[in-house]
DNA sequence: TATGGACCTTCCAGCGTTGGGAAGGTCAAG
DNA sequence: CTTGACCTTCCCAACGCTGGAAGGTCCATA
């Protein structure tokens, strides 16, 4: 099938279809006339990496599990050793970002957010009240 | 003072200084020689967008942040906006972030990680488990 | 057969926020 | 006079696409 069709099955602009073919993610035949074409397998992998990366793993992380779904010998644990360093910086990302919302809700809270100039949250920013460090 | 001491002083690298310069979030003055010159209000600006690119805040709110900041007459339920703004930006983040996390832990938690092939991982990105939409 | 439109191709450029490095000017110390 | 630390501008890379331009292909219809 042509590059449409298989951007409506997977869920995936052609655009990045042919993105992922440029990196050598995937390699899809090309028919006589130029046009990329499509079987079931690299379906299947298009659709595995549309998982992979709605579950925030980055392209190379994509290339190395790839390789290891299509790798029949693989141990679970290279596997699992990708997933849990992925999982450590999702969690790493969460704190950061917890960090973040717990400094700024304080800020937000302690602004009365009316017509007057006094504004806790830019006292804040610009150094002159506790709660922010760095 | 030079782009280094400035550096030094708001913890900012001198390659983020020039880019706020280039982007206009600051104007310092150029000595005889060309070089940049900072005083202490680029200081306090500097130190400012330093804080609020620390809880997150984009760059162009950090424009917007830093114009209301300089303005006296400024209401602070337009601060609060862009503040609450960003928050619920922060929010969505974490999330979607707990999310992924929850559907990556549950696969991790069912991958033996030994030497054989068999991995619930590969199935749930293949997939061929439950246990992930979309 | 001609035309139109939907598809496909490649190539180039940009997003945001730096970081790295080249090539070269300036300044202070020895 | 040299050395080395600083400064300047400019260009390229990163991430993972996304948009658009210019042009080829295919199929249906007039």
């Amino acid at each position: 099938m042509n590059i449409g069709e298989a951007a409506a099955r997977t869920g995936l602009p052609a655009k990045t279809i042919r993105y992922y073919e440029e990196i050598r993610l995937i390699q899809p035949h090309r028919a006589e006339n130029g046009y990329r074409s499509f079987d079931e397998k690299d379906l299947h992998k298009l659709s595995f990496l549309a998982r992979a990366r709605a579950l925030g793993f980055s392209i190379e992380d994509c290339r190395m599990l790839l390789a290891l779904y299509e790798d029949e010998t693989r141990a679970s644990a290279d596997v699992k050793r990708v997933a849990e360093g992925h999982l450590k910086r999702i969690d790493q990302k969460i704190a950061d970002l917890e960090a973040m919302r717990a400094t700024l809700s304080e800020l937000v809270e302690a602004c009365a957010g009316d017509h007057r100039p006094d504004c806790p949250i830019l006292k804040g920013l610009s150094g002159q009240s506790a709660g922010l460090q760095g």
